[in-house]
DNA sequence: TGTATATTTGGCAAAATATGCAAATAGGTC
DNA sequence: GACCTATTTGCATATTTTGCCAAATATACA
């Protein structure tokens, strides 16, 4: 009953873990955790150009963490890896714990 | 009541996923969360030079994802953040219910 | 002391990533 | 149609990562 990790399925994992690896990013799944949101906020979130911001998304859907519609001039992104949230908060947490 | 995440902990917490977003790394980890294993062992699960182990495996510790003794000749790694163990589970668990 | 083994570190080249600016798209409005 | 706005893409550059080889460490053993 050893459920047995292909190499596909480490590397898929790995490019989650490697769009999550980027504090920038990283705040942005955060902020997406509370509900969907237009680039234009996540742009002010983080204070990046807007060109960078858009790159930064586009590496985070292609992992498969968020999803994003189009409607008008504005694109939306949510999450879609819904687990993601609680691993933010279990390193943070963990982290926390030992820190202080 | 809202937890505010501060950008140390953001960047901590970017940090150790970074550390996870490699193929190598992560099996390593996956492996480790079945008991500690020195270098050489691991060194044969991922089939790569033994300096890039090395370095593969320091940047997991710095990332305070691994802890690592001293014994004789060897060094020997386990996990020390527990909760990476199930994060895996959880990434794989959510691509697989997506892929097939 | 000398030798063997396991691991880490220094150096380097190739590849990947991050970023901003400018240009291209795409969808609105007049 | 022309114009405005939000977003993406092309390009250039700087930085980081990855991987190996060779050299340095460290520890055990004879």
């Amino acid at each position: 009953m050893e459920p047995i990790i292909t190499e596909n399925q480490f590397e898929g994992c790995a490019e989650v873990f490697k769009a999550l690896g980027h504090p920038a990013r990283l705040r942005m799944v955060h902020s997406l955790a509370g509900g969907e949101r237009c680039v234009c906020e996540l742009q002010e979130l983080v204070g990046l150009d807007m060109s960078t911001v858009s790159r930064h998304l586009a590496v985070l859907k292609k992992a498969g963490v968020l999803a994003s519609r189009k409607q008008g001039n504005w694109a939306y992104y949510s999450l879609e890896l819904g687990c993601v949230a609680s691993l933010l908060d279990c390193v943070i947490n963990k982290k926390q714990r030992k820190e202080r």
